[in-house]
RNA sequence: GGUGGAGUGGCCGAGAGGCGAGGCAACGGCCUGCAAAGCCGUGUACACGGGUUCAAAUCCCGUCUCCACCUCCA
């Protein structure tokens, strides 16, 4: 069975085919370092943290590189009004950036590359634009001559470059040769970081370092080029400009995968528009999984609006799956009906997520798995523990955990409010039942027993 | 204006010619000391108007609305 994914080049879901067999290659665009991470970033970034597990789990080896803007305006700007080295406040809201993404669990991101470890690389493909005659100097840098790469437009549809697309505001310079040519590289200004290099003394433009970076890491063609929807144009079509142009060699990503950004009241959360959540503000009433969950229960190209609601519902279904897993008997073998069940779903899982990550489609599934189960007399088994282990390993949104405790306060406050049902003393056992409530614990009494477990925060969702 | 994408039941959301995806919420029932969990049942869903077809949410034509990109953006 093939996996396909929805490809932005072609507009069409394709069979999956890697350059190397066995072997991906993939590249996301990280953030600019220069504040912290919204609920978009986390969006994008767990999506295609669910990619690359699902790579994984489907056999391949994974190579997941991911950029970080260290050197851009806004860092530099920014630094500027805080009195600061602009390569330092990098260096700090990059280690934001990770602490956000290992908090999120989105853990699998192999090599992260930066423009300052890159100038070297950033140099020398500009100068290889340059001898191939793709590019050309003005005053205030190097700039890419759009005129000279034909398949300018192939990703974003702009195939030709009008003047009512305003796109002489991209890097502004009324000398260039055609209002939609981008800067290069960027020659030294007062008051800003620069590097004294062969192309004059200067830093790189923002496309050039994406491409330097995965020419570096996985030579000049990969399997699979990631990033949000508002990338697209200009900055990944920029991209196969520069690296198809300097390589000659086409394509550059065989596979271009797009998220749906994040909206807020109908609107896209930004950092410029100022409708943003941050990410560790969202953390402190919302349960990692629950946002995992929230991301994974809507198509990775969907947009998605983000409300208390998206939130609510989103921990609600995990319940569900986390109330089944408390029912699971972890000594007992499932009988072959119900290990067929199991077997059945997990294949159906496959199959929706080898149709370009079918998400919700797999939880769909999941459900119905659930409700056969749960119709049953037998209780859920080892089969229902490794099938859920196995999706959590791919979705990492459901808590799974056999918590106990040996608190013996909390034990004999258990054993006491058994006697006092059994002597069917009902008020007196509500009365623990309340205390132990307020101490974080659920209790739930089945025939035979008492199930308990610690809540999450009464304030998280 | 150009280029993409989207409009599905109270809410969230898959699907893309033919068995009522799924989840949340609500209501009724079963179970239960109660609660919780679970199970069963309850919904005139596919923006609008035409058309093609034995059959359309899915295809075609037209219309309306929304979002994104065209400055930086995940």
């Amino acid at each position: 069975m093939a996996i396909r994914l929805h490809n932005t080049l072609t507009k069409r879901k394709e069979e999956f085919v890697t350059m190397t067999p066995g072997v991906v290659r993939m590249f996301v665009c990280g953030p600019t370092v220069y504040g912290l991470s919204h609920v978009g970033h986390a969006k994008t970034y767990t999506q295609f943290d669910l990619v690359a597990r699902y790579l994984k789990k489907r056999g391949y080896q994974v190579t997941y590189a991911q950029n970080l803007t260290d050197v851009d305006d806004k860092i530099i700007r920014r630094a500027n009004e805080l009195g600061m080295d602009p390569r330092d406040l990098a260096t700090e809201y990059e280690k934001h950036y990770l602490d956000d993404m290992a908090a999120l669990h989105n853990t699998n991101v192999d090599v992260f590359g930066r423009a300052h470890d890159h100038i070297d690389e950033i140099v020398a493909q500009v100068q290889q634009l340059i001898e191939r005659g793709h590019a050309y100097r003005l005053d205030d840098g190097w700039y890419y001559d759009l005129t000279t790469f034909p398949g300018y437009g192939k990703l974003s549809g702009r195939t030709e470059v009008k003047a009512e697309d305003s796109l002489a505001r991209v890097d502004e310079n009324d000398q260039k040769r055609n209002p939609g040519d981008f800067a290069l590289w960027k020659a030294r200004k007062p008051g800003e970081p620069y590097w004294a290099t062969a192309l004059g003394e200067g830093r790189p433009g923002w496309h050039i370092e994406d491409t330097a970076i995965t020419e570096a890491l996985f030579g000049p063609q990969y399997d699979l080029h990631g990033g949000a929807v508002d990338l697209i144009f200009p900055h990944h079509e920029a991209e196969i400009a520069q690296m198809e142009a300097a390589s000659g060699l086409d394509p550059l990503a065989r596979y271009w995968m797009h998220t749906g950004l994040l909206r807020v009241d109908g609107a896209k959360m930004s950092k410029s528009t100022g409708n943003f959540l941050t990410i560790r503000d969202i953390l402190k009433t919302a349960d990692f999984r629950t946002l995992r969950y929230a991301f994974l229960s809507q198509h990775y190209r969907s947009s998605m609006e983000l409300n208390d609601t998206t939130l609510e519902q989103a921990r609600a279904a995990r319940r569900r799956v986390e109330n089944f897993a408390r029912l699971i008997d972890r000594n007992h073998e499932d009988s072959p009906a119900s290990a067929a069940l199991a077997r059945n779903a997990r294949e159906a899982i496959f199959e929706r997520l080898d149709d370009d990550l079918d998400t919700p489609g797999a939880l769909a599934v999941l459900f119905d798995y659930i409700r056969e189960q749960n119709r049953r007399e037998e209780p859920p088994g080892t089969a229902a523990l490794a099938l859920l282990r196995e999706l959590d390993e791919l979705f990492d949104a459901f808590d799974l955990d056999d918590r106990t405790t040996d608190d013996a306060e909390i034990e004999a406050l258990l054993a006491r409010r058994r006697e006092l049902r059994q002597a069917r003393r009902f008020e007196e056992a509500d009365e623990i039942r309340k205390t132990l409530h307020q101490r974080g614990i659920v209790i739930e009494d089945t025939p035979d027993t008492t199930r308990w477990w610690f809540t999450e925060e009464v304030t998280s969702v």
